[in-house]
DNA sequence: CCCTTTTGTACAACACTTGTACAAATTGGT
DNA sequence: ACCAATTTGTACAAGTGTTGTACAAAAGGG
């Protein structure tokens, strides 16, 4: 199949250009080039045309892309032209911060509830939220199919609460605990970790 | 020079290999081998080998690595060997989430002060924090040097904050506004948008 | 009908990854 | 003292992705 024809880094852009052209389609603007939406990146137009390229013919030569038509392409690309069920694992700053975040909107994301091992802190209101005991993780994923996830609890507690979001038939998981973890094949972790992206930084200073 | 014969990516990985490495010290490890870390890291054992060795040997054959040694030479490959002073633009939820944050410790950082523009919160607490006026925030970093800084502003005011930035001698920028940054040469951006981790995987869902 | 713009594609040179392999160094056991 | 096992650092080759240049074809405006 085509599955793995389009280079993981290529499916990475694509997020980006989506969030550049609705940006541009909020601003009022129905139509864009490829020259444009580059210099706005920092990318180059050629490299910009090519990745879309791999998904389709999608612009008109003279004229450019229609912006709306374009996002409407990549959301579906993106199977983001749908709402995904979030849930969130840790309620400290992190999980909490992410449960109140407004910016999943519009974007393919809603988070649906946020989970807690610590008795003090179940039944505490975050956002519009009540904090649930993790206990009743793994069935609430199971009953309401939820497969995407965040992990916002402390290092030492990640893995396992991986463990059990697998279990449970997660296939996504964003993880913000600063440590790398291992899931079954079929399931798909992306990171982040504010210190990892300094210390890419602060190489090329001094 | 050297400057640009180590790849980006190689330099982006080592961040990972140190956070791990630390991980296992704090485990009580003293020696571990490119092995064992690519099983932890997900990444093979050659891969290791190979990005370390551009910057050095620092293992011993039928040995491995001494664990805390490779970290301190880590740590001064990335420049962390040191603490960077941070500004945080943005007392809002993420924001407040950054300087409560505990994870900087013993990684390179420090958060020194937060900052907003907004006259209902400036002068509230936030952690350990007072939140200062924006207006204040180019005489700070000019006097006290600082060079790291993080956006947690919205989307529509990052430019301007990141503008502001350069211009008062900031060298990094932890963006986490979901809008790509202009930025002059010789600055350098990272982002940090949980929507586009998570669109990165659901192109490979359903 | 011509000129300008812009896409989609091609090609070549380069950069990076991945997999395999192996000599050399080190350790631990016999 | 010697052998077997381990592990590094390096090499090589094939594959993958980037970058830069280029251009025919399509579209729109005057």
């Amino acid at each position: 199949m085509d599955v793995k024809l389009i280079p993981d880094i290529v499916v990475g852009r694509l997020p980006v250009y989506l969030r550049a052209l609705q940006r541009m389609s909020n601003e009022g603007r129905q139509v864009t080039s490829s020259q444009e939406l580059g210099e706005r990146l920092g990318i180059s137009a050629a490299q910009i045309r090519k990745d879309l390229s791999q998904f389709g013919e999608f612009g008109k030569q003279g004229t450019g892309y229609q912006i709306d038509y374009l996002v409407d392409q990549i959301r579906e690309i993106l199977n983001v032209n749908r709402v995904w069920d979030i849930v969130v694992v840790g309620s400290g700053d992190i999980g909490s911060a992410i449960a109140r975040y407004g910016g999943f909107a519009n974007r393919g994301f809603a988070v649906r509830m946020i989970f807690d091992n610590n008795p003090e802190v179940i039944g505490k209101e975050v956002g519009n939220f009540t904090v649930q005991d993790s206990a009743c993780l793994v069935d609430y994923i199971r009953d309401n199919q939820v497969k995407v996830a965040m992990i916002a609890v402390p290092a030492n507690h990640a893995q396992e609460v991986a463990d059990q979001l697998a279990e449970a038939g997660i296939l996504a998981i964003l993880n913000y605990a600063p440590i790398s973890l291992n899931v079954p094949v079929g399931v798909y972790v992306q990171y982040i970790d504010p210190v990892i992206h300094l210390q890419r930084m602060t190489y090329y200073l001094e």
